[in-house]
DNA sequence: TATTAAATGATAATATTTTTCAGTTACAGC
DNA sequence: GCTGTAACTGAAAAATATTATCATTTAATA
């Protein structure tokens, strides 16, 4: 229920940004996915509801949402630009390098590699990427190599 | 001396690819900066001794020295399609947000939380990203926040 | 040195992202 | 519920970034 109507609007509201039904859907179509989608392909796919949309109101959308952390960017695999959910607080993703699925994990501290880090080359660690790449289990029956 | 003018053109040519000056000049613009560069960026910067080279060059040398490992793209920081320096077999970067600057890292292992991950998700996992953002000693000086 | 496959640079085509702006809409305050 | 206003939208154009095509040139081999 972290994506429900009342909450994504309540979000939105209480950081200044109005709640539109072109922003909802954006949303919506990231968040019933289960891959990862460029702009392109979410503009796409919001069009078949909403015909009018344009791509700049996309562009405009996901840059809101990252900014609150509701979605968030992919690179691994060559996955650049494109988004997910942000399913959770602060997390990780693995993400199938055949159909693009991506599953979340977290629970594994950097932490002590973070303060190895600081120590040895005097850098001030703000944030970090962690990113895994494979097959999952569907595609390995698929995908001969 | 991993990347003096006969490694690199041995390399090239163990792979069927041609040692040539133009190539030479984007290899050397990119192991001689500290920072990370973008397709643009190198452009720019081997015209000043190679006016006549084309953007196209540019693509298809950053493609062949990625391929061969000799470069690496970088991603985290709003980074993405920036290229340095591949100076190790397998490391990982620490990237400043503030100048650019790359510094790699090696000797962390992933392999036990890629075993969990395998055993949890069933993915069968080839590869990862992990790369870190903060301030180098340099800029945290500079920067007030 | 001659041969040839590969590479180059110029140009054009395509794709992606950002800017601008006039018209529209959400929503806070009445 | 209405209204005023700041924020949002869509369309078009501009700016960027990337890829494809092709005639010419070049590196590397014998």
């Amino acid at each position: 229920m972290r994506f429900s109507e009342k909450k994504i609007a309540a979000i939105l509201r209480r950081h200044g940004y109005k709640f539109t039904p072109q922003r909802w859907a954006v949303i919506q179509i990231i968040v019933s996915s289960q891959d990862h989608l460029t702009p392109a392909a979410i503009y796409k796919k919001v069009r078949q509801e909403r015909p009018n949309i344009g791509l700049v109101t996309i562009y405009r959308t996901l840059d809101i949402l990252t900014k609150l952390g509701l979605i968030c960017e992919l690179h691994a695999g060559g996955s650049c630009h494109s988004y997910t959910t942000a399913a959770s607080e602060h997390h990780h993703h693995l993400i199938c390098s055949h159909c693009g699925k991506v599953v979340d994990f977290s629970g594994y501290d950097l932490g002590e590699l973070e303060q190895r880090l600081s120590r040895e080359t005097g850098f001030d660690i703000e944030d970090h990427l962690l990113e895994f790449t494979g097959l999952c289990q569907a595609c390995q029956k698929e995908v001969i190599r």
